[in-house]
DNA sequence: TGGACTAGAATGATCTGACAAATTGGCTGG
DNA sequence: CCAGCCAATTTGTCAGATCATTCTAGTCCA
């Protein structure tokens, strides 16, 4: 017979894993409010450090915030990207791994959720795509403005292939190449650009010609490489 | 002039904040050890309550891990997949995103990473594959060694496209459902199918052929999918 | 000699109680 | 009516003590 190691759990881990789970399991929805620290104390049987502990964890996991004073308190939030963004941001920094692979990510992603993006999507998100298009022309002369704009039509193109994992993965990364492309920042022409390939990527969704969205969105991807890359 | 409503940071955070940057500046490297909470408590200048929150902050993000007693202790670590799995866990969970499409992202994932693997691969590499193969055949009797010994495969040929952010991706949809299955469990036929399957797939690296590797991979993926649908 | 046991030290884990800081709502005096 | 102040609530931080765990070294006995 083998036993593995036998682990013992920290009180604070405890703590967390049982708040986290009325959490999971939606006890408690995201908005609503946990009790005061004083009644949980109580009711959990543990010290407010170790409670407090616990809290820290699942504000690391992005599952409540805290703020203080009368109306104050611990807020149940749900997590969005950045947990995921910076947990690969973390691993990628300490394995060193070059930004071209980051870039090459994207490259390889995005297409192929254009092309499962022509066939899925609806008519409501062409036109919504429409709208973000609409909205990067009025950004065209605010460059953080853009980027942000930009990233969001990304995103709307990449929602059309209604797959959350590979919509999450491709926001992670465009998350970190859009931060770098704010420092880099973009000119006009190269704006007017992005604008145009935009337009051409929503054209071949709109005719439902995945291979042609594919390759439309793998060419602008490799024009905004080109930019990052040049110095 | 506008301002932005200005955020206080908490203490704990900022030790956090300090200790994560020792760690990726490389400061100290992983497997050192940081200095006991006594001391830490002193170089840094806050209480013990505060340094013990940021310290789970960075458990919580598998930067460090605790150990009491002499020769206890704070140990840097490297983290690993895990905090990027559970993040997407957690972010699946709450979304409650189907399995269905974990098992699409892994389909569309890992064909087009054996494609570029096929180009890829280093000599050493196919070696290390056919190393992995052989475990694959020693634990054709035990389910759940089998399973853990196919994810390493399908990983070893991940890594062969050299893009460690498609393979942390990759890894991270194939950790669920390696997960999951286990629960389900395999037949001795399927698993016998499964090695087979994988003998194909490293042919087709061997061979350089990129799109056969692809394709085989899917094949290999459609019936597993099959597999843990039946019921 | 050698092995098992024990006492002590190092270290993290938890608890307790107190005070500080932030924020809201109401009160009060003009 | 309103501006400003005060009190209450809640989290944030601190200091100190005690408990639990685990390694080391020494001791005792066969």
């Amino acid at each position: 017979m083998r036993l593995s190691t036998l682990k013992v759990p920290r009180a604070s881990e405890l703590v967390a894993d049982k708040l986290r789970s009325l959490i999971v399991d939606g006890v408690v929805q995201a908005g609503a409010m946990l009790p005061p620290e004083k009644n949980l104390v109580t009711q959990l049987g543990v010290s407010r450090a170790t409670l407090r502990e616990a809290l820290r964890i699942l504000e690391a996991e992005g599952l409540i915030l805290t703020k203080t004073g009368p109306r104050g308190g611990i807020t149940v939030q749900r997590p969005g990207s950045a947990n995921l963004t910076r947990s690969l941001s973390l691993l990628l920094q300490l394995q060193e791994t070059p930004f071209s692979t980051i870039l090459e990510a994207r490259r390889l992603l995005e297409p192929m959720c254009a092309n499962l993006g022509a066939e899925r999507a609806t008519q409501a998100e062409l036109e919504q795509l429409e709208r973000m298009l609409q909205q990067m022309r009025e950004q065209l002369n605010d460059t953080n403005a853009y980027v942000r704009e930009q990233l969001a039509f990304h995103m709307g193109v990449i929602a059309c292939a209604h797959n959350d994992v590979l919509r999450l993965y491709t926001l992670s990364v465009g998350e970190l190449i859009s931060a770098r492309t704010t420092q880099v920042g973009l000119s006009l022409e190269e704006r007017e650009i992005g604008l145009r390939a935009a337009e051409q990527i929503l054209d071949a969704l709109r005719k439902r010609n995945g291979s042609l969205a594919a390759r439309r969105v793998e060419l602008h991807l490799l024009a905004v490489e080109a930019i990052l890359e040049k110095d």
